[in-house]
DNA sequence: TGTTTGACTGAACAGACGTTCAAGTATCGT
DNA sequence: ACGATACTTGAACGTCTGTTCAGTCAAACA
């Protein structure tokens, strides 16, 4: 059976290979490959041309990606908008653990996956750790996101 | 007559339709439990209330991280910001395809999960499906989102 | 009518994810 | 020094995710 299927040729341009996390993976955001494309945009090429030219860079999409799955688990969104709280600067790792009610093993791994991507940093006063957010616009993110969420639709 | 019927799901709560095994259990979300925790809340106890207080409640929250790890994905961060380019009002199945370069099979997976969460929405023209966005405010939020990623860090 | 096209769907698979568990590192109190 | 505390780390495990594949459907065209 022949295969008709259009762009059956070069699709695999998403070979990831099983690198570290905080890195860059770079799944299978647009290479600009569109040489071997199979002339499959039907309806509109010109439109597509502007899209992709007001598409961001891959690496600015992968890092906004991430950062936004990051903030997509229950955990960690719950961790940051506790330091997002006024009044609340730092809390250390107990006591974030008691807030969203899992372990502090299960809070330690979200902190670590949270620091690495800039979102919270750490002070360590002697064996306790407090945690803050290091990224003004995270909070801002996170807060324009609860409004938009409580407010319509 | 052919209904095109461009369909909207904006549904306020209630988004754990069951889909096929297991629902929306609502993992871990804070459940004001909070009485038998043993007294591990070690620093500040006061604070530790005052952050609580200031959480979203638990259905914002889930939300939200949907909404958050939905656009967390390259595939869809990609199409809602071809979606949210200005000039481009609207894109066919295949063109979105060809723009993020992944199957159309993967777009319409991808497509239909954010539909699902009512950031896009589609018409129907012949066999043609345009898909657009659904929510003014997503698009907003990934453009902040583009924009911080970019300037710092 | 039959074929092609654009799009949707369900099953299935490889890989990724988040938690738990057990062990580890410092630091403090005695 | 010893043990307890605060936290980190790595491995394991079950679950979830996104893609591919194959099949389906409706609309357009021959």
């Amino acid at each position: 059976m022949p295969t008709p299927t259009p762009q059956s040729r070069r699709t695999t341009a998403a070979k990831k290979q099983p690198g570290r996390r905080n890195v860059r993976p770079l799944p299978r955001v647009a290479r600009e490959d569109k040489s071997d494309l199979c002339e499959v945009e039907v309806v509109d090429h010109d439109k597509v041309a502007r899209a992709r030219a007001a598409l961001p860079d891959p690496s600015t999409l992968v890092d906004l990606a991430e950062l936004l799955r990051a903030l997509g688990d229950p955990t960690r969104l719950q961790i940051v908008c506790a330091l997002a709280t006024d009044d609340v600067d730092e809390l250390c790792v107990c006591d974030i653990a008691t807030l969203v009610n899992v372990s502090e093993s299960a809070v330690s791994h979200s902190l670590r996956t949270l620091r690495q991507l800039g979102v919270v940093k750490y002070r360590k006063a002697g064996k306790i750790a407090y945690y803050m957010l290091d990224d003004a616009h995270v909070a801002q993110l996170v807060r324009e996101g609860v409004r938009h969420i409580q407010h319509d639709e």
